[in-house]
RNA sequence: CGGGGUGUAGCGCAGCUUGGUAGCGCACCUGAAUGGGGUUCAGGUGGUCGUCGGUUCGAAUCCGACCACCCCGACCA
């Protein structure tokens, strides 16, 4: 390709609106160009690394010996109501009607077109287990679309579904499926770390996510030191530092005037925060609930929600909280009635806590569990955090943020027992198929192995997924001798299977280097009067500073030796 | 959906307070000299000032409504 007929322009200056590293240089690149909030084009140099990602995606899903299939965007509607899943989807599904004002979504993911063409291929065990994979654009109306390719409304994604007759067959797809993604970063060239997810929505068992270590990661991760476990912080469980247990002394009001937030009464009261109770007032599926932790620490919502078995929880606005008889900033478990508790397993840990009164300007001191109130449910719903125990090896725990370039979920039977996919057993005794299902978002990736493969002058491409290999970068094009080197190395290049992006402006040396450096193809040939005198070339390396100067009868072997033959792959 | 911000040439911005013929840098085009890390000089092209409405002799500027985009939060299979 030579870069003046290269479609999309580099940009000098930084475009405002990019916040994050990746989304600078896909725009100053030229890479990417933006249509609407979430909704990009992709030019010529992000299609060919988005396709060499797909296909390493393709080669390793192979392997596993997935089929791959194409599914359709437009979904009828009632495929959606069918597995439960319309409702809790929201607004992110993007719906519409045909001109038969039949409803149709765009596809967010495809677990119910999946499911429904199992329904309708598999009818026993005989037909299982089996493998399904696409490489699909898929449509979510996010919220708040961001960071250029890191959170965006249309997007392609690789989704593999698997089917089953039993647990240990999952259990082997998903750990094959595990490798495969591994094999999948490794050969892009991302650093990933596998972590214990929650499955959010749609329910199931074990849930790994793959991430991406970066500040401007979206999920919180809690690792530990000691195990290398790690966990979205979502589903994060640790040991909490225990308070110092005492007697149980009598229960007791005290006056403790405008102080009302834990820190306030900390402070008021000189005690430390593990010696409180916090009480959180939930609305949840349109009952307000009363949550109890302990002071030091906070509802992790996520695990609330599972306790409950709810889709709908928001905190309860000020005046359900009157309603319900509570008056803010001293809320109390003690004497509540009407109302159901959930209190979290900590509370259980300290003794003679501080809690409100549900009095203004009170609280009561010496408060014990169960002796002065009871909870209906007593859980894990506190979040995990730096510092705390790791209940696996008892290390210590810290936080580190991550971006999520991979999902695998034991999906189980929620779908298919809805969607009415099952299969007879040897006694001809008809089971709800059991699922797994495994996604990569492929842009989202590529956005990650920019984010965490460049330097200050631009993107460092791993070479696999190197839009490509090569940059020839002869100076001086207006020197006919220079210009008629340059071409014909450029095709004795590309006939020996390279793939070469060439320079051939009559641009400046500054301006030459400093887009290689931008676009960062792995490998810079520069070919110069000065070098050209003694009858070489200058070979560079992207993440290397200096040069070397190399005859150009040995050009071709001395690329092969620092590309190796193995980038087709 | 809550909070904050921005909208003026392809990109980055100034002008708006105090209304009076729309500017700068980069990019782009022409020419010349240069040229090993965004070189210099000269000349030039390009803008319904987000949209609609109002005030006014006159609106990029003042007022109102709407729209779009960005950031934080909520949300996120």
């Amino acid at each position: 390709m030579r870069i003046s007929q290269l479609f999309g322009k580099r940009l000098r200056e930084i475009p405002s609106e990019a916040d994050t590293e990746s989304h600078r240089l896909l725009l100053r690149t030229g890479m990417i160009s933006q249509l609407a909030a979430g909704v990009y084009s992709y030019m010529p140099l992000a299609l060919k690394t988005l396709r060499k990602i797909e296909n390493i995606v393709r080669d390793e899903m192979n392997h596993t010996r997935a089929q791959e299939i194409l599914m359709p965007t437009l979904q009828p509607v009632e495929l959606w109501q069918k597995s439960g899943r319309f409702i809790p989807m929201g607004e992110t599904l993007f719906c519409l009607k045909d001109r038969k004002e039949r409803n149709l979504v765009l596809g967010p993911t495809h677990e119910e077109v999946v499911t429904d063409l199992a329904k309708r291929n598999v009818q026993s065990y005989r037909d299982l287990p089996f493998t399904l994979y696409q490489i699909q654009t898929k449509m979510r109306d996010e919220p708040r679309p961001r960071g250029g390719l890191i959170r965006v409304r249309e997007f392609t994604m690789k989704d593999a579904y698997s089917f089953h007759a039993n647990e240990t067959e999952l259990d082997a797809t998903y750990l094959q499926m595990v490798q495969a993604y591994k094999n999948v970063y490794r050969r892009c060239g991302l650093p990933v770390i596998m972590i214990e997810a929650d499955s959010g929505a749609i329910g199931g068992k074990d849930s790994q996510e793959f991430m991406a270590v970066t500040e401007i990661g979206e999920d919180e991760i809690i690792v530990c030191d000691g195990c290398n476990n790690g966990a979205n912080v979502e589903k994060a469980v640790s040991i909490k530092p225990k308070p110092d247990c005492q007697p149980l002394l009598e229960l007791e009001e005290i006056q403790t005037y405008e102080h009302e937030s834990i820190e306030q009464l900390t402070s008021f009261l000189r005690i430390s925060a593990n010696q409180t109770l916090k009480a959180v007032l939930y609305h949840i599926d349109g009952e307000v609930i009363f949550v109890v932790v302990r002071g030091d620490l906070d509802v992790n919502e996520i695990k609330l929600k599972k306790v409950l078995n709810s889709s709908n929880l928001r905190l309860a606005s000020d005046d359900e909280v009157k309603n319900a008889g509570i008056i803010a900033g001293s809320a109390s478990p003690i004497g509540l009635r009407d109302i159901r508790i959930v209190a979290d397993e900590s509370i259980a840990s300290g003794t003679n806590y501080v809690v409100g009164a549900n009095k203004k300007g009170y609280h009561f001191k010496n408060a014990n569990y169960p002796r002065d109130f009871q909870a209906e449910v007593i859980a894990d719903i506190a979040k995990a955090k730096a510092g705390d125990t790791c209940h696996i090896c008892g290390g210590t725990l810290r936080t580190i943020r991550g971006m999520e370039v991979g999902h695998v979920f034991k999906l189980g039977i929620s779908i298919s027992e809805k969607i009415e996919a099952s299969y007879a057993d040897e006694n001809g005794e008809l089971h709800p198929i059991i699922m797994g299902c495994y996604g990569i978002g492929i842009g989202r990736l590529m956005a990650a192995i920019i984010e965490l493969n460049h330097d200050d002058k631009g993107i460092i491409w791993p070479l696999n997924v190197a839009p490509f290999q090569i940059y020839l970068c002869p100076l001086f094009m207006d020197n006919p001798v220079i210009k008629e080197k340059a071409e014909c190395l450029y095709n004795e290049l590309i006939d020996s299977g390279y793939e070469v992006l060439f320079d051939d402006r009559t641009e400046s040396p500054g301006v030459k280097f400093n887009d290689a450096d931008l676009l960062g193809i792995p490998l810079r040939i520069t070919i110069s009067p000065r070098s050209l005198e003694k009858g070489s070339a200058e070979i560079k390396l992207r993440q290397q500073a200096k040069s070397e100067l190399v005859a150009l009868e040995d050009i071709l072997t001395r690329i092969k030796a620092l590309l190796g033959d193995t980038f087709l792959a």
